[in-house]
RNA sequence: GUCCCGUUCGUCUAGCCCGGUCAGGACACUGGGUUUUCAUCCCAGCAACAGGGGUUCGAAUCCCCUACGGGACGCCA
């Protein structure tokens, strides 16, 4: 039988939680949902310097934004708590005093140290095989001011917590042999590790740091993300269904994840892949989810007079979800339906002059006063016009568009027209008509 | 400098373990189409096995070397 898997994600509070952490954290939480599994959350704090309240908050709120909650950790508790490290002098100690009584530490200017064995380790790398690291010189665990350093409580955590699997960045592969070295000291088996490969800045060398544009989690919560959209460009930055599908959902993600499936190389993060992968998430939502978090949307950025009718409102996004590309566009684009006096653009009115547009909406109002206002009956009226007076559709539709929107994109035409009416429609047109266009478009 | 990890289209990747399909998909980009714009949708194009040696009838796939990239070398985490 196999044993219960245990992982963790064992986070620093020491600044804004970027994309690096947060792939770090899926692919732990990954693995314990694809093995019925534990995912544990620890508070790496003992810096006291360097750690901020804030920092905490931002962390907790975006793992929960992502949908990475845990099964143990801050604010739900757990068997194996407590679960920050400032809380847990007394366990160290108690590790400490074991490698005492071993005779495996010494003091040195105040400081403890620990003997290496000076034997090859090979790490049992899940991703990587076996990697053969020689950890040559004696280190610190606890430093001379009396607290314990970071290779030493990371892996008193992971024996006290009886994590199975470590999985984190590659830039830990090279401490894992002073890890080995301690599990060696209190004669206890180590967990398999799995070091997944690092982001890479987009452009230039290095590795993504919080400096970073685009780096921050909260950039995207703030931007209206879908969660799950991040979610699945993530797990797709160093891993693969195989498959050839990349909008997964995140069960769908859940269901194909396996550790050996993660790659050896680097990814360089592509901010135009993530906005896509948004884009096609949003598309496929649920109506009534699209409605429920365009709502969300509209009333953080203060649209108030958006909601005066709810029907009307409903109609609007009713149309507009196979279009929107990003629900921070989304008040700029209706913001039309809600306001007569919108702004025209000013490139999109140049395109519109050469179609003569006033002599097209003179057409267009005598056809509209006598057409019912249904998205099929405008279509097939327009159309008929169009072959009649031999002016190519798209000379009316552009500049219907624009008279009643000011704007060159925007949802289906017919349809948009529609959920405006009949009244608003007129009234549009008839602003446009009293422009003087000689002044207004050179 | 020492040690460790890596190297397929501009980017994310499939294929590699178990040598033999014009090296597949996606983003981006470019060009068309949807007698309606468009940020939607459809079609097409562009574009890669880092280099050099082996092994083999045959190598992206196995071995070695070089180059390049990344990481670690703290009484930071």
């Amino acid at each position: 039988m196999m044993t219960h898997v245990r992982v963790r994600f064992a986070p620093s509070p020491t600044g804004y939680f970027h994309i690096g952490g947060a792939r770090t954290a899926l692919f732990n939480w990954l693995y314990a949902k694809r093995t019925g599994g534990t995912f544990v959350l620890r508070i790496e704090d003992s810096d006291a310097e360097r750690n901020t309240k804030e920092s905490l908050d931002s962390l907790l709120t975006d793992l929960r934004w992502m949908g990475l909650t845990w099964d143990e950790g801050p604010e739900v508790g757990g068997t194996y708590g407590p679960y920050y490290q400032s809380e847990r002098g007394e366990i160290y100690q108690a590790y400490l005093e074991a490698l005492r009584r071993r005779g495996c530490v010494y003091e040195k200017e105040g400081a403890i140290w620990l003997k290496v064995s000076g034997q090859m380790q090979v790490i049992d790398d899940v991703i990587h095989g076996p990697v053969h690291r020689l950890e040559e010189k004696d280190f610190v665990i606890y430093r001379s001011n009396g607290t314990p350093v970071f290779h030493f409580v990371n892996v008193v955590d992971d024996i006290a917590m009886k994590i199975t699997h470590v999985i984190r960045g590659e830039d830990h592969l090279s401490n894992t042999s002073k890890h080995l070295e301690l599990y060696k000291a209190w004669d206890v088996p180590a967990p398999r590790f799995a070091h997944i490969p690092l982001i890479l800045k987009t452009e230039g060398s290095g590795k993504m740091s919080k400096r970073d544009q685009g780096s921050l989690v909260e950039t995207y919560r703030d931007k209206f993300f879908l969660p799950d959209a991040l979610v699945n460009y993530l797990a797709l930055l160093g891993w693969s269904p195989k498959n050839d599908k990349d909008i997964l959902s995140v069960k769908e993600i859940i269901d194909a994840f396996d550790l050996s499936g993660i790659n050896k190389t680097h990814a360089r993060f592509d901010e135009k892949k993530l906005n896509f992968t948004n884009a096609e998430h949003l598309k496929h939502l649920p109506k009534e989810e699209f409605y429920t978090r365009s709502l969300h949307v509209l009333q953080v950025t203060r649209c108030e007079k958006f909601f005066e009718d709810d029907a009307y409102l409903r109609q609007v996004l009713s149309i507009v979800q196979e279009k929107l590309r990003s629900f921070e566009s989304l008040p700029h684009f209706i913001a039309f339906f809600f306001d007569n006096d919108f702004e025209y653009d000013v490139q999109e009115m140049k395109k519109v002059c050469k179609y003569s547009p006033k002599e097209r909406l003179v057409d267009i109002t005598d056809l509209l006063s006598n057409t019912p206002f249904e998205p099929a009956a405008i279509e097939s009226a327009l159309k008929a016009m169009s072959a009649q007076k031999q002016i190519p559709l798209g000379h009316y539709v552009h500049t219907l568009r624009f008279a009643v929107s000011g704007r060159g994109v925007g949802p289906g035409l017919y349809a948009m027209l529609a959920v405006l009416g009949k009244a608003s429609v007129l009234e549009r047109i008839q602003r446009f008509l009293t422009l003087d266009l000689n002044s207004l478009a050179l």
